[in-house]
DNA sequence: GTCTATACATCGATAGAC
DNA sequence: GTCTATCGATGTATAGAC
C-alpha cells in the first residue's frame, strides 16, 4: 500500500472518485426502491425483477451492487437503522428526561406504524434465514445504546429495566400495527406506559 | 329442506357420516403437517407440494380440502387459537387473581417462543394480504375475551388497561423471539411486568 | 457496468381421466 | 377424491457479449 502507482481500476480511498460516488448513488436508489416495494407488497414481495425495473436496470445488473438478496436485506437493515438514527436525531427532546423518554417512545411507535416493513426488518425476525452481518448489526447496537442513554437519564438503571422498556415499546408498536393499522389505539397509550415504567423502576430500583 | 328424500351424495348433518369424519381427519392431518413445516421453514416456507408429500397426497388433492392457500392459513389461524384455548384451559390457575394473571402471561410468552409461527400468524400481520374470515376471527375473540376476564379479575378495569396488558405480553414475546431465541431473557421479566401493570392500574384507576 | 439471454427451480392453481 | 400432467407466472442467479 506504499506504492506510488495506482492501477487504472483502483481509486484512492480518501476522496471518492466520480465512479465510486455514482456507484453509491445507484446503490442508494436501489435501496429506496426496495423500501418502496416493501411498503406496498411487503418485505417478501420484493422481487429482483420489479426492483430492477424501478431503477431502470436489468435484473442482472443488480448483482453489480448486491451479491445476493440477503445482501440487499442486509443493506436495508443497516440503512433502516441509519435513517432511524438520523430521524430521531432531529427530534427536539425535552430537558425533562421523563418527557424526553416519552417523546422517544412515541416516535418509535409512530414511525413503526408508518413504515411497517422497516419495523419488521429491524425489530422482528421476519425473513427466514436472514441475519445481519456484524457491520450492519453495529448500526443496530448504536441505535439501541442511544435508547439506553435516554432510558438511563430517566432513571432506568438496570439491564432488566431497559429490557422491559424495549419490550413495552416493541409491544405497543406490534399491537398498533396488527390490530389498529392506521389508527392510534396503542400509540396514545405511550405516555401512560412510560409513566408506568419509570414509576415502577424508581420504586423497585431497576 | 323439508324433503323426505336425500340425494346420494348428501349426508344428514346431525351424526357425521364416516365419509365426513374421514374428510375432517385428513383435514386435521394436513393442518398438523402445515404447522410442522412452518416450525422449521417458516410460515412462508409452506409449499403445497411439500405439504402434500407429508400427508401422502398429490399436491392437487389438497384442493379437495382447502380452496386456496389463504384458506389453509385461515384454517391454521382458527386451529392455532383453538389449540391455544385448549392449552391454557389446562393450566391450573392460582386463586390469587394477580398470580393467575402472571401465570397466563408467562404461559403466552413461553408458548410463543416455543411455537414461533403460531405467534406470528395469530398475533402479528405476517402474511401479506391474509385476513382471517369472520368465523376464524371469532376464535381469536374468544381467546382475547378469556384474557380480558383474567385481567379484570386482577383489577384491570378499563379497555385502555387491557390494551396496555396485551401490548406488554406481545412485547415480551416479540423481544424474546427476536433477540434471545431459546433463552428466557424476557420470559423471566413477566412477573415483574405484571406487578408493574397491576400496580399502575390500581393507582391510576385503569 | 450494462445488457440480453437463459438456466433452473419453484410456486399456486387448473384440466381432465379414472 | 385422487391422480397425472401441465400451465403460466415468478423466483434467484449466472454466462457471455459489448
Amino acid at each position: 500500500m506504499a506504492s506510488a502507482t495506482v492501477r487504472a481500476d483502483e481509486e484512492p480511498a480518501a476522496p471518492p472518485s466520480r465512479r465510486a460516488r455514482r456507484h453509491q448513488a445507484t446503490k442508494h436508489r436501489i435501496l429506496e426502491a426496495a423500501w418502496d416495494i416493501a411498503r406496498t407488497e411487503g418485505l417478501s414481495g420484493i422481487a429482483l425483477r420489479d426492483l430492477a425495473a424501478r431503477v431502470d436496470l436489468s435484473q442482472s445488473s443488480l448483482y453489480s451492487y448486491f451479491d445476493s438478496k440477503h445482501a440487499l436485506f442486509d443493506a436495508m437493515f443497516a440503512d433502516g437503522y441509519r435513517r432511524l438514527l438520523d430521524e430521531i436525531g432531529r427530534v427536539e427532546f425535552s430537558d425533562d428526561p421523563r418527557e424526553a423518554l416519552k417523546q422517544a417512545a412515541a416516535f418509535i411507535v409512530r414511525v413503526s406504524s408508518e413504515d411497517v416493513p422497516r419495523f419488521q426488518l429491524l425489530f422482528t425476525r421476519t425473513i427466514p434465514g436472514f441475519e445481519p452481518t456484524p457491520a450492519s448489526y453495529a448500526t443496530a447496537i448504536e441505535f439501541l445504546e442511544a435508547g439506553r442513554s435516554r432510558a438511563e437519564a430517566a432513571g432506568i438503571a438496570t439491564d432488566a429495566g431497559f429490557d422491559l422498556y424495549t419490550a413495552v415499546v416493541a409491544g405497543l408498536s406490534s399491537q398498533q400495527l396488527a390490530n389498529d393499522p392506521g389508527g392510534d389505539r396503542w400509540l396514545r397509550l405511550v405516555d401512560d406506559a412510560i409513566d408506568m415504567l419509570l414509576d415502577h423502576a424508581h420504586t423497585n430500583g431497576m
